[in-house]
DNA sequence: GGTGTATTGTTCACATATTGATTATTCACA
DNA sequence: TGTGAATAATCAATATGTGAACAATACACC
């Protein structure tokens, strides 16, 4: 059971990076793009990130310096809270969000098109009530 | 439902890394152990590993490596074919084995302890039929 | 036998992730 | 106001994972 998670989520991860590898972004890249993509205003900070990434903060800082280098998101000083930082996708990063999205989708739906809808909403409920055994420590 | 698998898969390796700290090695190292365990005559050549555990070969060569400096497990060259090489468990690394098991299965008692029997035959059958949609490639 | 090809395991260079210490700031509270 | 604890982000060191090139051996085939 172990074994499985542990090859599904490689697996999921390879074939993901596989996809993005046209537009020189990796997984976790994605995941960072797609969370403020999915945001009011595409702005969130660092810890709210690793927060919902489930990444180390150390990680996020590495990740969103590579992401501020390319020109996809940019990083600004908090007003409220100066320990804090902004980061907010550029037109440049929501561009190519757009560009990539049509072929994620596509992975998506090879991903899933042999399962039933009605399994993938019971393996998602058995996933989240899995996890919470261990949430709950 | 791909965060849902990386946080999952997250917290296993977290959650077991800690429980082996006491005894000095790490999640990827017991799952080597764990798989010679498993083995008539505790042994197993390093792409029969690979195989198993999903690592990349170069991978392999590392760990074992460490195993080795540990004394859990003996690398010998293999008279069938001169090309193999093969891990053997040492008394010492039996010796171990034996000594986490009890902690390793509280650890998934813990785990397990929230879900219906059923619900985890359930969940495996999903994850199985799912990966299976990746293989097919 | 000799030759080309596949397999096994290792090594090295590089990419990616985590840990622990460090800095700057905020907050609670006397 | 000043002091200590908590929080946000970063940095340097280390651990972990991967890909490409390599050496040694086996195997198929003529």
């Amino acid at each position: 059971m172990v074994r499985l998670i542990k090859h599904l989520h490689k697996r999921i991860h390879d074939d993901a990076n596989a996809v993005l590898r046209p537009w020189g972004i990796n997984h976790p890249e994605y995941n960072i793009l797609m969370m403020m993509y999915g945001t009011e205003g595409y702005t969130l900070n660092p810890s709210q990130l690793a927060d919902a990434a489930g990444e180390k903060s150390a990680n996020i800082t590495r990740l969103t310096n590579e992401l501020c280098d390319k020109g996809l998101i940019e990083r600004t000083a908090s007003d409220e809270d100066r320990r804090k930082i902004t980061l907010t996708l550029t037109a440049e990063g929501l561009t190519m969000i757009e560009s990539f999205l049509p072929d994620i989708c596509a992975l998506l739906e090879r991903q899933t098109v042999g399962m039933q809808a009605r399994d993938m909403v019971q393996l998602e409920r058995l996933l989240k009530k899995f996890l919470d055994q261990f949430e709950g420590d």
